[in-house]
DNA sequence: GGGTTAATACTCGTCTACGAGTACCCGTAC
DNA sequence: GTACGGGTACTCGTAGACGAGTATTAACCC
């Protein structure tokens, strides 16, 4: 693994990349950010937002350009990148694209204690999910097509991916869905009985005995 | 968007559904999951895992069974779920289950900046991230197979998820990589030229003019 | 021209996550 | 019998993430 970074918020490759092209004040980055709908991908948090410059800085990643005071309004102070700011977005970027990272998957930790809803329940919750996760398709296909026509796909990739993605795991819930529905589930017998009576049958007693040896 | 949890943190989860069979010591909890090979899905912290339970009882979803001292080991407080905490645990996997939530994507966010990298070694980049992918699902589907003979497919249905989104993600890598290599991604002249000169081409250019719009 | 709303550009304090450290006990090997 | 390596069970300090608040100006309306 990869040595950790000084700016580990994603909030500060956003940022890097941004002032990549030309210095900004913190507030004219995530404007930038906003419009270019980056806020779509990763919130913009405004609390973190100036924690995460500040940092930067301290790192040595930028540095304060200029505090100018135009019109009126509060002082603002640009910031440029710096030369090893560049050179940390380029290895941030580097191994974030090389090294397949497991993130934390929250709907993976559901599934893996989802014995405790009977599988009646689990059932229907997944088809609610499955109809969230069509019609989210559908508007990302639909936009994604839109823009197809107007901006390059260089900057389209994002989006392929995450919608070649978000079919993955439709399909994936599709099928299991269908398991459980036609009953060729193996286990939809003892899962019901020992939802519905809540005595864990013998089996499932000698495994939790056994234990361990998972890990090879 | 749901009612935010009393308690956020993944960890209560896997520390309610722990509990939710028999009462523990928070270090019990530990061991418990980390036998069952949970601590892959969900790297336990030990730092949390206290301020976690601490929170879970805080909350009233955890209440403190017994104070035990037995050998001599320093005092273990015993835990034991209560009502609320069956229902936290059940609300909070109705919700996990059925609302599909984009998590931070770090790779998406990286796709999205790629653009500062030359085309050529993101080319190669994305092959390392390929054959590390690979290596990763051959070893999964190795140790699935495997367990499938010996533990009910109830239990493994995180994995088979898991290893379902793993499989998404090698083959949209490999069909970028394929349009890199041939040569049919339509950007690509583009892109190169830009990286090499630093100059931004002037289609670009433009549609920073524009910005905005994409908002809908 | 006074008042209201919206946008700009931050600041501050809280709350949480976490990792490194601590203290204690047990077995065992010499 | 005592030195020590390892497991057990936890504590605490710190750094970071975040949301809600604030102050100033521009825009608009009657």
């Amino acid at each position: 693994m990869a040595k950790r970074r000084k700016v580990g918020n994603m909030l500060g490759l956003a940022v890097l990349a941004t002032v990549y092209a030309k210095p900004m004040h913190p507030y004219e980055m995530a404007s930038f950010l906003r419009e270019r709908g980056k806020d779509r991908d990763m919130r913009i948090k405004w609390g973190s937002l100036y924690t995460v410059v500040g940092n930067l800085e301290k790192h040595g990643f930028l540095a304060r350009a200029e505090t100018v005071r135009d019109g009126g309004h509060p002082e603002r102070t640009v910031y440029r990148i710096t030369d090893a700011g560049r050179e940390e977005l380029k290895d941030w970027l580097r191994e974030l694209i090389a090294v397949p990272e497991r993130e934390q998957p929250k709907f993976e930790a559901a599934l893996s204690v989802c014995g405790v809803l009977g599988p009646d329940e689990v059932t229907s919750l997944l088809r609610q999910r499955l109809a969230a996760l069509d019609t989210e398709i559908a508007e990302e296909r639909e936009a994604l097509t839109r823009y197809t026509r107007e901006v390059p796909r260089l900057f389209l990739i994002e989006a392929e991916y995450d919608l070649a993605i978000r079919e993955a795991e439709a399909a994936w819930t599709r099928s299991f869905l269908d398991e459980l529905t036609t009953g060729s589930f193996p286990d939809l017998m003892t899962w019901r009985n020992w939802y519905e009576t809540g005595q864990t049958p013998p089996e499932i007693a000698e495994l939790a005995e056994r234990g361990g040896g998972t890990t090879s």
